[in-house]
DNA sequence: TTTTGAGTTGTTCGA
DNA sequence: GTCGAACAACTCAAA
């Protein structure tokens, strides 16, 4: 008798390599591997454009490594998947949890009407370090601060699980499919904006894995603070790969844990740690994207200002720093997460401008868009999550770019109409002397916009805004 | 139940 | 230039 026909269903788990589910099908049996495009419901929050040209690419990088096999279809899974089973004499699925809330209910009822069809399914973990209802406090009640859930609530629970190598044998089934199928789904743009971001990244499981081999060579060993400067090389740029599952969790920790790099080593799994803590409050509070939790921001007096949102959007708000990292992000479908903080508290603080705006954008324009990551990071920078920024924290675009920027490096390449600014002037060119400007070839208001705000007095206003929710 | 210590990433001002 | 305090009060975690 032919071995058995196992379906693994590829969700956010875009490898082969730690890919628990994945291992245990082709231990199994032959393996039909099967990637679904689903319609996501009403506030599901469906992939934005820059995730979309990502999975694009990772389905083909993947689908490669499958010899072609990959299944790839659009619709609905609750009748692909047991259509598929009968085309392929299977009884029994496989996937890897996802956690984003309407998946979590959705999965669940789709594990019992595949029972029902007479299918065997088994879900695993395959992208998280800890499960998110397992880290709890002694109460039973979920942890709210980052400190202790990751020191006591995790790190003194268990030692994440060691990767799993590739699996030994794959057996595929099923036709080859070709290209095509991928093309069908429509994930790339049709104004070749795209095309701007291809340089920046190799997507796919092999390009990860250079990625963090590259990463644990050359950015590991001054992590702890060359992490901090968005010139510096030494920042992972894990994220959008650990988001569709390129690569595990558990790989990057254990790579960084052999490398014994110290308080560098520590450095990065409490970043990992920051990941987990995210999931772990989207799990519990699954009204993180859209209400803040701490509620008396309710009635924060939020301002509407289209004008200066899209200012901010387009990196055209004329505050150099806050300019440089809308447009990396928008060039390179990535931003550096001091950075991400600086353009935050200036959209919240400086403009009064709702953190969902915020979201909402990053949300379309990141690579690494992950709902969890995203509106815990929002909800940090407002000052309205868990364990949150206090209200007095505002960043001053001008310090923050003289100090973690000093050589300008950063936001002369993506500013560049000031490139030619003395280190001096080139985080507050409304203060330069006219012959600084002429001589670096600035007109202001023409060659690069006036700034939108006055950072004193919006500073200021922002003190006061936060004032009349006290208490 | 009560108490105690602590909480990612800052800025400004005045001595 | 450097340093410490103020900026608030609240909630959380654990004993």
């Amino acid at each position: 008798m032919a071995d058995p026909v196992i379906i693994h269903w590829f969700r956010q788990d875009l490898r082969l390599a730690d890919n628990p589910a994945l291992h245990e099908a082709a231990r199994l049996g032959r393996v039909l591997p099967v990637y679904i495009l689903e319609e996501v419901p009403d506030g599901g929050w469906a992939m934005g454009a820059a995730s979309r040209w990502w999975l694009h690419h990772a389905l083909r990088s993947l689908a490669a490594r499958l010899d072609g096999r990959l299944q790839v279809v659009s619709g609905d899974p609750v009748e692909i998947i047991p259509r598929l089973a009968r085309e392929h004499g299977s009884g029994r699925v496989h996937w890897n949890r996802c956690y984003d809330p309407w998946r979590l209910g959705r999965d669940s009822v789709l594990k019992n009407r595949f029972k029902d069809a007479g299918l065997d399914v088994r879900s695993y973990n395959g992208s998280l370090l800890w499960e998110p209802w397992e880290v709890l406090k002694k109460d039973g009640t979920p942890y709210k601060v980052f400190t202790p859930y990751f020191g006591k609530g995790c790190l003194q629970a268990a030692v994440p699980r060691r990767p799993l190598p590739c699996p030994e044998r794959l057996e595929l089934a099923g036709p080859v499919e070709g290209e095509r199928a991928i093309d069908r789904l429509g994930l790339r743009p049709k104004i070749r904006w795209d095309l701007q971001l291809e340089p920046h990244w190799a997507i796919g499981e092999p390009g990860a894995q250079d990625r963090l081999e590259r990463f644990i060579a050359e950015g590991l060993p001054h992590y702890a603070q060359g992490r901090d400067f968005p010139g510096r090389p030494q920042v992972s740029r894990l994220s959008p790969h650990l988001h569709f599952g390129e690569l595990s969790p558990n790989q990057a920790w254990h790579a960084a844990a052999a490398a014994r790099a110290g308080e560098n080593t520590a450095r990065f799994h409490a970043e990992l740690g920051w990941r987990e803590f995210a999931h772990h409050l989207l799990f519990h509070f699954p009204e993180l994207p859209h209400t803040n939790l701490d509620r008396k921001f309710d009635r924060f007096p939020w301002r509407d200002d289209d004008e200066a949102l899209r200012r901010w959007q387009r990196g055209q708000t004329g505050i150099p720093i806050v300019d440089a990292g809308m447009r990396e992000l928008w060039q390179t479908g990535y931003m550096h997460n001091r950075i991400r903080m600086v353009v935050g508290s200036f959209l919240v603080k400086n403009l009064l401008i709702h953190w969902r705006q915020g979201e909402a954008w990053f949300h379309d324009c990141l690579v690494d868009a992950d709902l969890a990551n995203n509106s815990m990071g929002w909800q940090w920078v407002a000052g309205c999550g868990a364990d949150a920024a206090p209200y007095f924290r505002i960043f001053n675009p001008v310090s923050q770019g003289r100090k973690f920027d000093p050589q300008g490096a950063y936001t002369r390449r993506y500013v560049p109409e000031l490139a030619r600014l003395p280190d001096e002037y080139l985080f507050n060119p409304w203060e330069a002397p006219q012959e600084v400007l002429s001589n670096a070839g600035v007109v202001p208001g023409e060659t690069y916009p006036h700034p939108v705000v006055d950072l004193k007095s919006s500073r200021e206003r922002a003190l006061a805004a936060y004032a009349t929710i006290k208490g």
